[in-house]
Parts: structure tokens; sequence; C-alpha cells
DNA sequence: TGTACATCAGTGAACGCGCGTTCACTGATGTAC
DNA sequence: TGTACATCAGTGAACGCGCGTTCACTGATGTAC
């Protein structure tokens, strides 16, 4: 912020002053316009009104761009999930809920970044600070079913459940994506499905105990 | 079949006799190698033996060739996942499970056509023969979850009911895929897993009617 | 059965393209004195 | 405050690469008579 350059946008200056964070958005802006996979360096320095060149003075290569551009994506999906939540008190069911509405959301939102995290993974640009952002992510889903059921995070109970809501949603939003919902799918049908599904992968733990809550 | 040449497999001759189908075959090798995306024709021209001309004699495009391996991989599917459901009686609660773990296993036996199939959709091949081929696939969910129901396959609970199981496994396909399992998950955790969804989605309809089945 | 010929399915060389990356360079900036 | 200079962040031209596709061609095959 303090080192940013006087401020004036349109004057044309040799130095550039925040190339590397307008090329990340240069970069995302194409994955969302044409699709993981479908952007190059050379696209997002048009783009940035740089040569081809200047992005090797920030990053060491394409990798290291993508992985940029992945980890400011995994930080925002983050957020978007804790402010969901935040927004019912603890242990209220309507949390988990509202944590897979925000997980659908940014899905819908930011189609390519979703793909390119989810979609491409394994194959490309994976580092351990990505890795770590993930599991950031993944603690906001697991510390919210552990409220829910009242069991500590690493319960098997907690993990498995927390992973089967995880799959459904993150299955939904790759469906969504795709256009392959075979019917009519309104807002309130859609929060009908999370709030149906909600309750059927995460019963309230007070109703009827002693089920097979099992984990293997 | 019959108009294959004279069985002589290593005698090089001008005309191939198979390419087209050999060809394909190439692709999908090449996608469950390098991912997708991560072939050429000419790379599957190499693998064939023939020249990078040859293709053109057979499909207009790259687009069509991507088009008829995704068909062929969409038929394969929809195979398996018969077959697993065929295996059980109709009515039979195991019937909805094994429908499932043959929908994750082939994501886990192909898992670049099935990234192809599901990751990389809209944007890229379709076709109309496509389009049809995956509603025959959906169609052996939904007629499954229908007589579980003894419903209607057009009735909204089962759309709905069928749509949510679908959603679930197909997440938890991907989920296997980028390695996002946050803990250790053998084949009996994950057939415990598909139970205990499918049970939790698709409950026994004759145990406590009056539910909120509903579809919003 | 033999021959003429149309058709079919290959070849191999060439094309233009956009890409990622490197290189020597240059102009602006910050700092020591 | 003014100047010398190291450093930093750009430029623009060039590179080699693999790609999808086209072209005129050629050799094998099937068919009519």
């Amino acid at each position: 912020m303090s080192s940013q350059p006087s401020g004036v946008e349109s004057k044309k200056e040799y130095h550039h002053g925040d190339l590397r964070r307008q090329l990340l958005e240069a970069v995302r802006e194409l994955i969302e316009e044409n699709g993981p996979e479908g952007f190059s360096v050379a696209q997002a320095c048009r783009r940035a009104g740089v040569s081809t060149a200047a992005p090797y003075k920030h990053f060491k290569d394409r990798h290291e761009i993508m992985r940029g551009v992945l980890l400011l994506a995994m930080e925002r999906m983050r957020q978007v999930m804790q402010d969901a939540a935040d927004a019912w008190p603890a242990g209220d069911p309507s949390r988990i809920v509202a944590l897979g509405q925000a997980y659908v959301d940014f899905a819908r939102n930011e189609p390519g970044m979703f793909q390119m995290m989810f979609g491409h993974s394994g194959r490309h640009d994976q580092s351990p600070e990505l890795e770590a952002a993930g599991e950031r992510t993944g603690a906001v889903v697991k510390i919210v079913v552990a409220e829910h059921f009242n069991r500590p995070v690493d319960d098997p109970v907690v993990q498995l459940r927390a992973y089967a809501a995880w799959s459904f949603v993150h299955g939904h939003s790759f469906l969504c994506l795709d256009n392959k919902i075979p019917f009519e799918m309104p807002a309130e049908t859609e929060h009908a499905l999370l709030v149906l599904v909600g309750k059927a992968i995460l019963p309230d733990p007070s109703a009827h105990a002693g089920q097979d809550h099992g984990g293997g």
C-alpha cells in the first residue's frame, strides 16, 4: 500500500508498481473467461499492459504464477465460508447449511477458479503453501461439524460426517457448473436440498442417539 | 469385425483397417497418462503408427475425435453401473449402494476420462449424441431410485433424492481423484460411507412415512 | 478369370500460429556521502 | 542539497517447440464387364 506510485492510474510509467498483483488478477479473469487451461502468460501480459518478459521479474515460471492465483482463490473461499458460518451462532444447525451454501455460491461465482482448484489438481501446480491453505479451508467445515455433534474435531464421527457433507456440496457444485442438474432448481429448491441433505447426513445428535454413526 | 484385415498384426500394411478405433483408444490412453487436455492429435498418431494427416480421413477435426472418446467412455460408465445394479434384485437397498460404488470405481479406474467427462464440460466438446448418452446414464440412477421409493421416475421426490445421491457420489469421486480425503479410507470404510449416506438420503420408504421428502 | 478404373485410406512435407522463456538492454528509483 | 552509483523493474526482439490442419500424392481394394 505505502509503496504504491503517486496514484495517477492512467499515466503510463516505466515502473508498473503493482505488476505482481495485476498479473495474478489478469490470469484470474482469463480463467473465468476461457476456463481453466484457457490462459497463457502472454495473454496475461497483454491484459496488464506489459511485455511478455516482465512476469519473469516476479515469478520463476508459469507454474509459480498459477500457484499464486490458486492460493488467493483458496483464501477467498475460506473467507466466504468462514463469514457464512459466523452469521449464525455456534451450534445452530443453520450454520452448516450456510456453510454449504457458501461453498456452492463460491463455485457459481468463480467457476473457473473452482474447476482449477478441484478439477485439475494432482496433475498441475501444487505447493506446501497451497496445501496448507486447503487444510485451513477444510478446518472451517470440520470445526462447525464438531460443534454440531459436540465432539472433538478429530473424532471419527466428525471426520466421516464432515467428509460426507463436503462430498455432497462438492458434487452439487460440479454438477451445477456442468449444467447437469436434470430439473429446474431455483434458489429456494437448492436451499431445501441443502437442508434436506444436511439433516440426513448431520442429524441432530440430541434427537435419537445410539444409531450407527460409525467409521468403519 | 468382418472387414478386418487378415489378422497378421505385426505386418505393416498401407491400409490400417482399424484406425478409427485405434485412434480413439490412443487418445484414451494418453488422457489417462497425461490427464485431460494432456493429449494432442500428433501424439495419438505416433501411438497408432500413422502420419499426422491420417486422422482427418476419419474425423473432421480434433473436437470430433474428443467427442468420439467421450461417447465411448460414457457408454462404458453406463454399462458398469447397469451391471452393478443388475447384480441385486429390484428394490433391494443394496442396489443403490452398488450403483454408487460402481460410479466411484469408474472414476478411480478411468480418472482421466472421468475428469474429462465432468471437470471440463460446457467449455469443450459436446454433441447431441453425447448428451443423450449422459441422459441414458442418469436414467439408470433414476430408475433404481424410483424402484426404491416405489414411485414413478418423474416423481419430484425421486428426482430430488436421486440427484442428492448422485451429487454425493460425484463429489466423493472427485475428492478421491484429487487425494483430498483428509483421513484413511480403506475399501470397507468407503462401503460403510456409501451405506450410511445411502440410508440417510434414500431412507427406507416403508419405515416412517410422512416426513418432508419435499421438492421445494 | 482377367482387366480397367473409381474409390478409399494412407503418406510426408509444409504452413502459420501462439506459446514459454531468455537475452542484452534501459530507464527510474533509492541511498551513501 | 547535489551527485555518483547500485539496484530494481521494465523493454523488445529473438529462440525453438509442438501443435492442428492442408495439400498433392500414392498404393491397395472392390467392382463392372
